[in-house]
DNA sequence: GGACTAAGAGAGTTTCTAGT
DNA sequence: ACTAGAAACTCTCTTAGTCC
């Protein structure tokens, strides 16, 4: 029997510890690390990339567990976004009990990360909540005994994963204990130069020597059989009809009126960079001549632009609602007569408009058609679009559908965290969507590219990409998100659009990829390694001389005594830098003469002010730790820093400051 | 005409700040 | 103490400008 055989019995007798058999392809995948190889391991969305993770951990796991050094085995999992972290533990608990697994969610600081590593065997995390960490505590890479990059597509460039790597070359890669790596990704994708070079710059980049794929035959038809089957992309191509022409007819009308007024040459094209160019250079001009008139102009011609675009896309209601908005916040009491004229124009087009009122969009309607062709019996339909605004105005617009509604479809949104342009969402509001979409509360789930990658919806059996495409890896993943049997993926766009072109260059990539895998499954190993061996070397010469570059920064950080800190408005002498202190996360002054003399303390505000009777300027507050006198926290933006030679520096963030010069830690 | 670079927009993530 | 929002950072894509 072979070494290989060996492993694999051995793995099947390990799946009698698992909450789930595996299938024989997952079994063939896991192999090489198994090995004990560091190894990339690429198959299509759907087959259980996680579930060869858990039993590659679970291999190891008990090994080790038989060898009594259970207390050294200790897993990262890594995923790209965070909505992924709570997603992999589930399937992790298949194979362990949850009471070996942790979740670092985002209340965790790298302290804390480092204080928990020791209670749990498997974290799961975001790279950067990593990388902080390994920068700032004592905790190293070699701690670790297997480190999994879920979605490992993305170490390239300065992506966290890559800088994680650039830890593990320059830490721990000449070391004989290092941890065992494994890339999971569905595409490894094909790179601007050859795609099989692209490849060799994954694995040198992963220090991974080998990529696990489907290659045997009979792995293949058990891949088939197993899991549905792959679906095809379709491009469902829409042709503008002549009311949505007649309304940009309408609008270019009105802006070539409106061009006339400031004697402009003929406008560019509506709808193309040249028109946004065109806005920009010209209100350019009108600030730096104080022309009033012409910067009116601009701003209305940038607003009927924009709606010109919003046009095809978006229900017109809310391109309507916008210009209203846009209209409402301009009126002012005296408008002059340019303004009067631009505004009676809009005004006119916005009651031309209303009078429209069962208008048809072809590409929602398109859209609607689509839900209600593939709605089934407890289906799910993703809509991914490109903006955050789409989301919210097609999630609206879809509720509103009597159609839809009849077929009790309802419809939620999903985006990233944070707030741009009044559109928002927190953590809980993402779960919760999350969660509507699974039971069944939302039919359909309309998402930025935040749901193109990872979110594992089982019954989800359709997914549409409304005018939205991205490069060869997103195409790839939208598709594995249609999870269930006879999944459909449909991309709706414009005949002739740009997204058209993109989608086609995209599926040649693909196409170049796969050929790349055969390449390499074809290729002698000798020569693959040498291929190899070059790139890696080139990598770690590289990350060599950055690191030299660093230890060199590291050695010039200024004695703290050689700045002195100012107060930003009147520049009075405040405190010298050897007085500054950090208590995470803020930043103190312990000087006496400063809290005595150089401000006025407001108690009630629990606030304090340059003394200087003309400034006054706020420069931080006081803060009360247990037992002890108020601590004077100070603003970093109310104060400016002196340099040797009297160069003076406004910083506006502290990590700014704090890499030049050296500050000492609250005992 | 093709290759490269820079800037801008829109997406993401984390950290820090300020208000309740 | 908690939370929401701003700021700072990266990535990808597109476009425009420059160089060969």
């Amino acid at each position: 029997m072979s070494k290989n055989e060996d492993i694999l019995v051995e793995l099947l007798d390990q799946t009698l510890k698992l909450r789930f058999v595996p299938h024989k392809f997952q079994l063939s995948l896991a192999k090489n690390s198994c090995l004990g190889e560091n190894n990339i391991i690429t198959v299509r969305t759907g087959s259980g990339k996680t579930l060869i993770a858990a039993l590659i951990a679970r291999y190891w796991y008990e090994k080790y567990a038989k060898q009594d050094k259970l207390a050294d085995f200790k897993v990262a999992f890594i995923v790209p976004t965070r909505n992924l972290v709570s997603q992999q533990i589930k399937v992790f608990e298949k194979a362990f009990a949850s009471n070996e697994l942790l979740e670092i969610s985002e209340n965790y600081n790298p302290q804390k990360i480092f204080c928990s590593f020791w209670l749990r065997k498997i974290i799961f995390l975001t790279p950067q909540k990593l990388f902080n960490t390994l920068n700032q505590t004592n905790l190293t890479l070699d701690s670790f005994t297997i480190i999994f990059f879920d979605e490992c597509h993305h170490t390239n460039d300065k992506h966290p994963y890559n800088e994680i790597m650039k830890i593990y070359y320059s830490t721990v890669f000449h070391k004989t204990v290092k941890p065992l790596i494994v890339g999971l990704t569905a595409s490894l994708g094909a790179g601007k130069g050859s795609p099989y070079d692209h490849l060799i710059n994954m694995c040198a980049n992963l220090d991974c020597k080998t990529v696990s794929n489907i290659i045997d035959h009979d792995d293949q038809v058990d891949l088939d059989t197993n899991i549905p089957s792959p679906l095809t992309d379709t491009i469902h191509f829409i042709d503008l009809n002549t009311e949505i022409n007649s309304i940009k007819f309408n609008i270019q009308f009105i802006c070539s009126q409106l061009g006339l007024k400031v004697k402009s040459k003929q406008l560019p094209k509506l709808g193309h960079s040249e028109f946004e160019q065109f806005i920009f250079d010209t209100n350019k001009v009108a600030a730096i001549e104080m022309n009033r008139d012409l910067l009116t102009v601009v701003e209305y011609l940038n607003e009927l632009n924009l709606f010109y675009q919003r046009c095809e896309d978006f229900p017109l209601e809310y391109c309507i609602e916008k210009l209203k908005k846009f209209v409402k916040d301009s009126v002012v009491e005296e408008p002059t007569t340019i303004k009067s004229f631009c505004m009676s124009k809009i005004n006119d087009f916005l009651i031309e408009l209303e009078k429209k009122s069962n208008f048809i969009n072809p590409k929602l309607s398109c859209l609607i058609k689509m839900i209600l062709k593939y709605n089934k019996e407890n289906s799910r339909g993703l809509v991914l679009v490109r903006t955050r605004h789409h989301t919210k105005a097609l999630c609206e617009y879809l509720n509103k559908v009597n159609d839809l509604k009849e077929n009790g479809i309802s419809c939620g949104f999903l985006i990233g965290l944070g707030c741009v342009d009044g559109i928002s969402m927190n953590e809980n509001q993402q779960r919760e969507s999350i969660e509507n979409f699974k039971n069944g509360k939302f039919k359909v789930l309309v998402a930025t590219d935040i749901a193109q990658e990872g979110l594992d919806v089982p019954t989800c059996n359709y997914v549409i990409r409304y005018e939205f495409v991205s490069n060869e890896i997103g195409t790839v993943q939208s598709r594995g998100r249609a999870r269930a049997k006879h999944g459909q993926c449909i991309l709706i766009t414009t005949r002739g659009s740009l997204n058209e072109k993109r989608e086609n260059e995209n599926c040649i990539k693909e196409e170049m990829m796969e050929q790349a895998l055969k390449i390499f499954n074809a290729i002698e190993k000798n020569q693959f390694l040498n291929e190899f061996n070059f790139k890696q070397a080139k990598l770690l010469s590289m990350i060599r001389s950055l690191s030299n570059n660093y230890n060199q920064i590291e050695k010039i950080l200024m004695d703290s005594s050689r700045v002195d800190v100012h107060c930003r408005d009147c520049s009075q002498f405040l405190f010298n830098g050897s007085n500054l202190r950090y208590r995470e996360p803020s930043y103190f002054s312990i000087c006496k003469l400063f809290k005595d003399n150089m401000i006025n303390v407001d108690i009630s505000k629990q606030k304090f002010f340059c003394s200087v009777k003309s400034c006054g300027k706020e420069l931080g507050r006081l803060v009360q730790i247990r037992n002890s006198s108020p601590l004077y926290m100070i603003d970093i933006k109310g104060i400016t820093f002196k340099f040797p030679g009297n160069k003076m520096v406004p910083y506006s963030k502290w990590s700014g400051i704090s890499s030049q010069i050296s500050i000492q830690e609250f005992k």
